[in-house]
RNA sequence: GCGGUUGUAGCUCAGUUGGUUAGAGCGUCGGAUUGUGGCUCCGGAGGUCGGUGGUUCGAGACCACCCAACCGUACCA
């Protein structure tokens, strides 16, 4: 009876949304950041850390309360009752570190971040709770060449990164483009702040659902393929009309070739009577020059008037950068993958803070997202590195002599500082069965394996054995006993020429990954 | 949040109109081989059949509710 009493276990399990990452992944990501900020830093920004948490108040619009505090964001009540919350961007933590240590920073503060932010929200493929984002911001220049440099900035990224050109682009918009339409068309005015959401949310949606879809969700509304309606935002056929015209729908077919004309078309357009419109072109005009004389063309930096981005806070020029081929997920499926980087400009954030305007621009990569596009791009490194060097165990109570021959093989392969490190080590299960040191280092993807047992000791030798040489000769024995006779791949040296028979075979072995 | 689909071993799945003790492949661990990886062969461990309640002589299967995952959609600073 005392069988069936199983103790409770643990289930060892993640919250949802929440990934381990492995080796690779973490190899891949370190050379991924280093690329970003080799960018960034060229441009001229410095790098800052602001912690993970911040009081609520301080991050914006979540205020929780008390029925729902975690709808959107993490948050917890600190000892004195205070609200604080996991960051769900480093924007808004920026804006707080600049408003907090205004008086020390020179402007335009030039800075860039890179760190996990966390979103309480249903995670999808591609998106989790917990991710990583990479930022540059200027803080404190109000003009818009600051924008310009930083779409240009998010495409010099692209390509670092071997995204080839015409692969991505980087589309431009102004708000007050789209603010000045929808004022134009009735839409104007407190009354109609939740139709203008609406509506700004249904041209979001552009890439997702196209023309037509979008054309449902401004009218009467959209039913999805598994029969649930999302209800539109009610416009009549003449508004969407005057919508889309400025939207210039059919444009996008031949986004990425000639140069940029988007911006001078709007300059013709019956909307540059309305201010907000007027002012909205103009800054577009301003941009399309200054990326052009810089030698951006439309292939790289492209002016879209559908661009939305966050509704939340942006007041001027936004940016977004998308991929333009095909991302597939392990299954083979097509992923939606949508943008992986956006910014713009947001004038109203640091002055939350304080009594003075102070105008701000930046942007942000979703480094999660845009590693997923690479892995597929086969353009991140993700071959597998060369496991350790092992020196195995054949007499348990010569630990001493094999840590130092150890010892002796990692100073001298690793030598120089500059290469990429060697891992050597010394067998540290169980020695007993000769056999499971040699799996152990087979799938440790050890190069090759260092052997001393009583035979080379006593004539003062050790056997070096390269794994890699080893399997190729395998393939022609099938059975088990001459595998094992043939000691496939292994030589007897001296004890004085291991470090050197070892260095011949990690060299022959790179010799054949180059191939 | 709303709609749909699916839940059986670590993974991929089988399990007849409801019928004895729930199976396979892969993986894993051990052995054949106490000094040699791979192949091969032998053996073991691993299951609250997503959960709870119900119908029934009898439920992995049928019903109800709940939970989770996936897809779509909404939200997304």
């Amino acid at each position: 009876m005392a069988k069936d009493k199983k103790p409770k276990r643990v289930a060892p399990r993640l919250p949802r949304g929440f990934v381990d990452r492995e080796a690779g992944d973490l190899r891949a990501q370190e050379a991924m950041l280093a690329t970003i900020r080799r960018v960034y830093e060229s441009y001229g920004f410095e790098p800052v850390e602001t912690p993970v948490f911040e009081f609520t108040d301080a991050l914006g619009k979540f205020l929780p309360d008390s029925d729902r505090p975690n709808e959107g964001v993490f948050s917890l009540q600190d000892d004195d009752e205070q609200w604080m919350s996991l960051r769900y961007d480093l924007t808004a933590p920026l804006a707080r570190f600049v408003a907090e240590n205004y008086e020390a920073l020179p402007k335009p503060y030039r800075s860039y971040r890179a760190g996990y932010v966390f979103r309480n929200e249903k995670p999808g493929p591609g998106r989790f709770r917990q991710f990583m984002q990479f930022d540059a911001d200027i803080v404190g220049a109000p003009n818009v060449s600051a924008d310009a440099e930083m779409a240009m900035m998010m495409a010099d990224t692209m390509e670092a990164l071997g995204i080839p050109r015409g692969q991505y682009v980087i589309r431009v918009n102004n708000r007050k483009v789209l603010d000045g339409v929808l004022e134009a068309i009735g839409l104007g005015g407190e009354e109609n702040a939740g139709r203008r959401l609406t509506v700004l949310r249904a041209i979001d949606k552009l890439d997702k659902f196209g023309v037509e879809g979008v054309r449902l969700l401004l009218g009467e509304g959209r039913k999805d393929e598994s029969g649930d309606f999302t209800p539109g935002a009610g416009l009549s056929r003449e508004q969407i009309a005057d919508l889309l015209s400025v939207l210039q729908f059919t444009e996008l077919e031949f986004r990425g070739v000639g140069s940029n004309t988007a911006a001078y078309t709007l300059q013709n357009s019956k909307f540059m009577t309305v201010s907000t419109f007027a002012a909205g072109v103009e800054e577009l005009v301003t941009i399309t020059s200054f990326v052009e004389s810089a030698g951006y063309d439309s292939k790289r930096i492209y002016i879209d008037p559908s661009v939305v981005r966050g509704l939340e806070y942006y007041t001027g020029p936004v940016f977004e950068a998308e991929l333009l081929f095909d991302v597939v997920n392990e299954k083979g499926q097509k992923v939606q993958f949508g943008s992986v980087g956006g910014g713009g400009r947001y004038d109203g954030l640091v002055s939350r803070f304080m009594s003075q305007p102070v105008p701000a621009t930046g942007f942000s990569i979703g480094v999660s997202r845009l590693m997923t596009a690479l892995k597929n791009l086969g353009r991140l490194e993700t071959e597998e590195r060369a496991g350790p060097v092992v020196v195995t165990v054949m007499d348990k109570t010569r630990m001493a002599d094999y840590q130092a021959m150890a010892t002796r093989l990692r100073s001298a392969l690793n030598a120089d500082p500059s290469a990429p490190p060697v891992p050597v080590e010394v067998f540290q299960g169980n020695p007993k069965q000769f056999g499971k040191q040699l799996q152990y280092a087979d799938r440790r993807n050890s190069p090759c394996v260092v052997i001393q047992g009583e035979d080379e000791k006593a004539a003062g030798k050790v056997q070096v054995k390269d794994l890699a040489l080893g399997k190729e000769l395998s393939a022609e024995i099938t059975d088990n006993a001459e595998w094992r006779e043939a000691r496939a791949g292994q030589e007897l040296v001296d004890e004085a020429q291991m470090v050197d028979a070892v260095k011949a075979i990690l060299a022959r072995q790179a010799g054949t990954r180059a191939r």
